[in-house]
DNA sequence: CCTCAAACGTTACAAAATTACATTCAGCTG
DNA sequence: CAGCTGAATGTAATTTTGTAACGTTTGAGG
């Protein structure tokens, strides 16, 4: 065969990459002598393989198919770990998660998000403190942009 | 007495702004064609006569006092309308609703919450669209600062 | 007065998240 | 290796937040 990459399909190359970022996430892990378990990795891995935002209680229903196990608490657990690391965003307004798709261990954020396809993109632009009021010391962010990108509203 | 005003206190000093806040809302329910109706007019009143983000089920108790009446759809329904005419934000991140500080009707805004005193203040700053990614379309944007305020971080 | 749509009341339920406590597990220490 | 310790999990129950569905009231315009 000529070309043997044409006969990927989209899940093969999205498992390529996704296997990628989890072995970055293992190493950040490493590096900030933070334990990677097998919970932990697994709802980083379903979070990953969703490329629109997925709901806690949708990722547990993913996770039922192990052991009896897998209550709310077990996501919430793994979740918040995740987002501490900057691998994973809440996006606030949904109520919903995005693995962060930059490999390094991000601070805030800001996404946009497609409410078509739900595509979410991340934008690491250091929000500028133009408006902030006098005196004010800013800690955690919150920007999301709802919208149509690109692809959607041609 | 010299000085008459000196003899109000904080409450009153509110009550005051608070009238013209739902008086101006009265007036934009004019304009716009909406019907400012009783509960709409109290719940805006409870949600500015609270100096912090207020929660839905919070606004539901104080209700209660009232008839018999004050389930959740009630408070919602009511949140959503004066959401509808930018009298009213909610705090994603909270799960909270804030009063719109600003006379007119305002379109997105970013709001700046301390959390020592829970203050919160809104800026409207028509959010520069610079990491835009290209061809996105921003529909509504949700940006909310946490942090300490100038007064209490001294 | 009559009609129609908007607003409201009410019940029930769904969705999202947390509390509290018991148990297990990995890394250390002796 | 036995035993300790704190982090990570398991588990049950509950709280918090929000909606669906449906019937009733209300008020502006014909």
């Amino acid at each position: 065969m000529k070309f043997p990459w044409a006969s990927l399909n989209m899940r093969q190359m999205m498992s390529d990459s996704i296997s990628q970022a989890l072995e970055a996430a293992d190493q950040l892990c490493l590096e900030r002598g933070e334990r990677m378990t097998p919970v932990r990795r697994h709802v980083l891995e379903l979070v990953l393989q969703s490329n629109s935002p997925v709901k806690a209680y949708d990722l547990l229903e993913s996770l039922k198919p192990g052991p009896g196990s897998a209550k709310p608490p077990t996501v919430y657990r793994a979740l918040d770990f995740l987002m501490s690391l900057g691998l994973v965003h809440k996006i606030e307004a949904l109520n919903a998660f995005v693995g962060c798709t930059h490999s390094h261990a991000c601070g805030g954020a800001e996404l946009y998000i497609c409410t078509d396809c739900g595509h979410v993109q991340e934008v690491h632009g250091s929000l500028e403190p133009g408006h902030t009021p006098k005196g004010f010391k800013v800690e955690r962010s919150v920007v999301e942009h709802f919208g149509v990108c690109g692809n959607c509203h041609q």
